[in-house]
DNA sequence: AAGAGTGGTTACCAAAAGTAAACTAGTTGA
DNA sequence: TCAACTAGTTTACTTTTGGTAACCACTCTT
């Protein structure tokens, strides 16, 4: 996870990078917002995936865009790549502890989602 | 508001169409999840804002970037554009009902970039 | 009359994002 | 030996997004 920059006690304001965002709501946006990341993660809360299985999953998105996804994700230590030692290997997909403090809102965008009609 | 169709019903399945996406979790992204919809969002939950001043509240956001977010959540139901009698005329985004019940997870993703410091 | 503020619109351009399809390389079962 | 599955990578292409800057009509202040 970057360094988050302390905006009120600098004047550095590269808007292109998340962490000098102003709002926390903004900021939080970009790191959870992007396309298929709340899904992922989702997908991920009741234990580990792997890739082929992930990417069936998210029926409509590319292994390419998955696996982006999925690299991003592992940097924002929102989960973690294991390889498994079976033969044929195998790669799974873990949810972190901190991928997990996330899903408590990603639960009411799901509710609000669905209460909703959306 | 786009119609929801029942993706349990039929097969229609056009992915471009975030209505046709299968988990709520990203139909309620496509919604509230692009760059700086949330933020117009918690600005406005404390009463209706004005165009410039809502653009300099989001520093770094384009003029024309800001309009085209209001355009698309007036469509979405999420605010309303009232135009004010006065003179010089003004205009004022005020958050829907809709628009509220969204607030109650753009807290918790709130709270969530403040506790991680993201 | 000039300058600033209102709320935008327009044109042009660059960069980012996304797509399908082919390809890799190793393993396994028929 | 051949097809199929593992987890990707690469290529080539199209689409979308975003940014700057100029412009517009109107009004108010100086």
């Amino acid at each position: 996870m970057k360094n988050k920059i302390d905006i009120q006690q600098n004047e550095i304001t590269d808007f292109s990078d998340p962490c000098t965002l102003p709002c926390p709501i903004e900021r939080g946006m970009r790191i959870i917002g992007g396309k298929w990341k709340g899904s992922i993660l989702w997908y991920l809360k009741d234990g580990p995936i792997r890739f082929n299985e992930l990417t069936r999953k998210l029926r409509g998105a590319s292994k390419k865009m998955v696996n982006q996804r999925l690299k991003e994700m592992e940097e924002m230590d929102l989960l973690e790549r294991k390889v498994l030692s079976t033969k044929p290997f195998a790669v799974a997909y873990e949810i972190t502890d901190f991928g997990k403090s996330a899903l408590v809102f990603l639960e009411q965008l799901k509710d609000w989602s669905l209460e909703n009609n959306i």
